[in-house]
DNA sequence: CGGATTTGTTTATTGGTTGAATTATTTGAG
DNA sequence: CTCAAATAATTCAACCAATAAACAAATCCG
């Protein structure tokens, strides 16, 4: 019953249009007329032209050149996202490296910066969000030089973040409750940029959203020292009531077998974690399958990518886990699950933390125009 | 990227604001007045009043007629849902019994009545959709006889069903590819009823949403023969990109157990199925556990409710699933799960079944108004 | 009884889409 | 070369729904 309880009001039928405007350009191959997006989406052409007049001076669109011709009539003026509209300004922060890039709204990276971290900085220490900042600062700076304008930042973190971009663990990091969005506003390069905060594994799974297939629901399961795991359901990603979702490293696979960090016995990280999956592949499969067959039962999803340090061996893994879904997943005569390598390698969160930001003003692009 | 992708006009604008002041409406436990539900909602008196006039004259809602007064200033008008509005037809069929009720748009079961099906008849018998067409033309003429208009049936059936209302598979009645719609449509009883069919775990899950406490987000399993599950999301169910989600009955708990008829080994259903949970409510207990940690860990949901044959012996499996949860959900320390037994018996697919009929109605009153 | 107060309605205005007519730009036929 | 046909895009009057502000209704309180 919580079906967006705002009034809508007659600025929020142009919000919603302006939006269905631009992601039908976005979705298209091709670059449709005004006419073809008029037909594609039920408006009167008026009311097309009169909203492409708007993104197009809002910078969001451009009007192509050479007009494909073909047949009688006025040609047609393709439309495009703008390659110069606003970008998306990715942030990644792990153990031994940082990273940023600047992806642009048509979504191809721009610019692209990785440094390894000095093995001296300790990893708890929070100076090291200043050296990221500068790190964002420099591929800002050159973004800057294209013309672009940054819409806003996203950071990718190991850890578990709350809604306001608190990051309140992050194990791996030495991190406890720490107010990123404050302290990364605090530094001069990233002064006044809307900042928001993200557990890396989600990213990934986002990322795959636009790099990978066009199937809006998949699970990504990535592979590291941990597995964690990125429930995405019709485009948008499942985060749980707590934002907790996505633990699949801790479902119990053989109920009697090894025991876990976590306290537990049998837990899918104890036979599919990195270590296992390099001194035991079969076994790995196996247990991916075994865990991977509860989750389309329970979700009835179609399609799995594999990320992570699964991406390399996908090969090895591949008939393993497929054995399993075939045996355990009741439906799977019905209609097999696809299982599929991740599209995007090392470069998965930040990508996905830098989409973030420009997915953001793709989907209300109202916003963005009356800013 | 599958957000809504039709045009918005004046109308959608209506049909939005019409569902949001009913809405307001039924979620209030008192019975506010137009003003009230100005503040509420946000949208101005003047656009209340008109939106309430036509939902009054639409038959949806009533003015009360003793004013609660309070204080200065005019009484106001008491407004609530219309206990003569559309109702809803709800029907189940099962291996031994069929049943139906009328439930009204307040939500209050008026009419019900179940018959236990004669030993003579196969399972498999489609006769058996005339008997229950029967029952259904029972109920609804005596909700006729209150003034009732319905505005649709649903049918409870345990198998798989596709969204158009097939019945794909119900191995414990002998479905196969049935066309539920089709078929009820054609007796006289149901003529012109607009007919849907939906798993009977589903609709369970979804009378809890109603009948049970107040949480948006939450699984429900039912125990039968087989075992399955429905999982609500945010107040909707969330039914898998085939719409065959919630198989929780097929989940490996024991990768070597049991063989189980869907030809894998160690399903839950294996362990904790009615004939199981007689004979070893231990077992069962721990099974069940382990299946759904598997769930919460995966969807980080916090409550549980237990259905079906399960309700009935809550008692005796509450303790050995909840050890089972506090040893392998991950987030068990941070916030327990909570386990309650389902807040309806056997009815609980028959109400939910009602149910989503009224709940059309109040989330598109629009189209109910406009038929 | 009369002012204060709150509810609900009326009226003019505004924003946004629609549909029809109009203008713009091309191909192809005579 | 000119004109008709075809397709694209824009202009403009009409319409629909929400808003704001004024107004009417119904009560309480001094």
């Amino acid at each position: 019953m919580t079906a967006s309880s705002a009034p809508v009001r007659q600025s929020s039928v142009r919000a919603h249009n302006l939006a269905l405007v631009l992601r039908t350009v976005a979705n298209r191959a091709d670059q449709p007329s005004r006419a073809a997006i008029s037909t594609l989406t039920g408006l009167t052409r008026a009311t097309v032209s009169a909203l492409v007049d708007d993104l197009i001076a809002g910078g969001l669109l451009v009007e192509l050149d050479p007009p494909p011709r073909t047949g009688a009539g006025r040609p047609a003026a393709g439309l495009a996202l703008s390659p110069d509209g606003p970008a998306g300004l990715g942030l990644e922060i792990n153990v031994d490296y940082l990273a940023a890039c600047v992806v642009d709204l048509t979504g191809t990276v721009r610019h692209r910066a990785v440094r390894a971290t000095h093995p001296s900085v300790a990893l708890s220490d929070l100076s090291r969000l200043g050296d990221l900042s500068r790190l964002a600062g420099e591929v800002a700076a050159a973004a800057s030089a294209d013309g672009l304008t940054l819409a806003g930042a996203t950071l990718a973190v190991p850890g578990l973040v709350t809604p306001a971009g608190i990051v309140r663990v992050a194990p791996n990091l030495g991190w406890q409750d720490v107010d990123v969005p404050a302290l990364l506003g605090a530094t001069p390069e990233l002064a006044g940029l809307p900042i928001s905060v993200d557990n890396e594994a989600n990213l990934a799974a986002l990322s795959e959203l636009r790099a990978g297939g066009d199937e809006p629901t998949f699970l990504y399961v990535s592979g590291e020292i941990g597995i964690g795991a990125g429930i995405v359901l019709d485009g948008a990603l499942y985060r749980g009531v707590r934002g907790w979702s996505g633990e699949i490293g801790h479902v119990t696979v053989y109920p009697d077998g090894r025991p876990c960090r976590c306290g537990a016995d049998g837990c899918l990280e104890q036979y599919a974690g990195q270590e296992q999956v390099a001194a035991d592949p079969a076994l790995a499969a196996s247990a991916l399958g075994i865990a991977l067959s509860a989750v389309v039962n329970l979700l009835d999803i179609g399609v799995v990518v594999l990320g992570g340090a699964y991406a390399p061996v996908f090969d090895q893994l591949r008939e393993g886990i497929e054995t399993e879904l075939r045996r355990r997943v009741l439906t799977a005569e019905l209609s097999p699950v696809l299982l599929r390598p991740a599209a995007l390698g090392a470069d998965a969160a930040m990508r996905g933390a830098a989409d973030t930001v420009v997915r953001e003003v793709r989907e209300n692009p109202a916003a963005w125009l009356s800013r």
